[in-house]
DNA sequence: TTCTAATCTGGACACGTGTCCAGCGCAACG
DNA sequence: CGTTGCGCTGGACACGTGTCCAGATTAGAA
């Protein structure tokens, strides 16, 4: 029963976030309700809500989900080219998914608990990819600056004041002066 | 009439301003609506929708008044030295006011107009400042780097990864790193 | 098959956003 | 001392969020 049941629930739950990045693409997070996304589901309003804690969290969900997938790159080269590696690799993975990437920027700030979580998550995520491809030795001022400028480059896309695709390239200098290129 | 006429209209906006602060200092960012900032100004939902073009837009000007009050540090001291004072002298600002630091980090993503306006002014203020601190001959990806990161540490701070009061000591090491101290 | 408990439904609710507009009142101009 | 017109009002509107719950369904257990 309990796994038949919970099959029926995840379920649900997948085909929620299928909808959601489905809906995402089709009419853009602004557009985006999540009402329009159960219907899509083919489950009711209150059913989707007993997953979705809130629209964030749909939006920072999914973000997690994806992301999980960009590439791990590997740690060859220098270590500002490693860097530069991961950069590349998880900019070109968020890029993968414009309407994604937009709407996770201001979802991200949500104070659901659930979106908290996945924020955390995610941060550590990235501090990982970083950590790894920085191999020891590296300060924790060079860790932090990296992690900072990295954020601060997507809340910049998110405004859109640069675009997902030239993040990698508007970030590899930045990294080289981070971590010192000599 | 033209002159009267625009300190009329100058008095309701400067009058929906200052209730927007109070109420923000009052009840926070949460639970401000425009309905209650308008009738703190003792004027309609209606009229404040004339100048407010929406609720983001209120925060962010807000900030962006707030900002312009900060000091501009002076020049003396190390390069590094100088531009930990000009994050110092803005984190300090705006940790004067938390509620209004929280408020406008979601609020930038707007999608407005008037907030697009504003956060371009806001992203060339904080450009300015490090600009000027940094003096000439300090390279692009520097000034990138630095103003990456502290557009990441905002954001970090709009998430409550990091206060506002603490920023500036984080910052530090971090500016060291990207401006180079020795 | 029948019972039981988990899941899902439909639809109401309170609330906030942002828009609109007919009409009111006030301040300056003639 | 009218008249004109700008700014303000009040209150309706459409829409989305997130919550709630009584009752219909469903799937597995007995």
């Amino acid at each position: 029963m309990s796994s038949a049941t919970s099959t029926r629930q995840a379920d649900t739950v997948e085909r929620l976030f299928a909808a959601g990045l489905a809906e995402l693409r089709e009419v853009g997070h602004e557009a985006l309700t999540i009402r329009s996304v159960a219907a899509r589901a083919g489950v009711s309003s209150a059913t989707a809500y007993t997953y979705l804690a809130s629209r964030n969290h749909l939006f920072v969900e999914l973000f997690w989900r994806h992301l999980n997938e960009a590439p791990v790159a590997d740690g060859t080269g220098s270590r500002a080219g490693r860097v530069q590696e991961a950069v590349r690799s998880l900019t070109t993975r968020i890029a993968e998914e414009p309407e994604l990437a937009a709407a996770v920027t201001p979802a991200l700030l949500g104070s659901d608990s659930d979106v908290e979580r996945l924020r955390l998550r995610i941060g550590a995520e990235f501090a990982a990819r970083f950590e790894s491809a920085l191999g020891d030795g590296a300060g924790e001022a060079v860790r932090e600056a990296l992690l900072l400028a990295f954020s601060g480059a997507l809340l910049q896309a998110g405004m859109g004041l640069m675009t997902y695709d030239e993040m990698a390239d508007r970030l590899a200098p930045v990294v080289a002066v981070i971590v010192g290129e000599e």
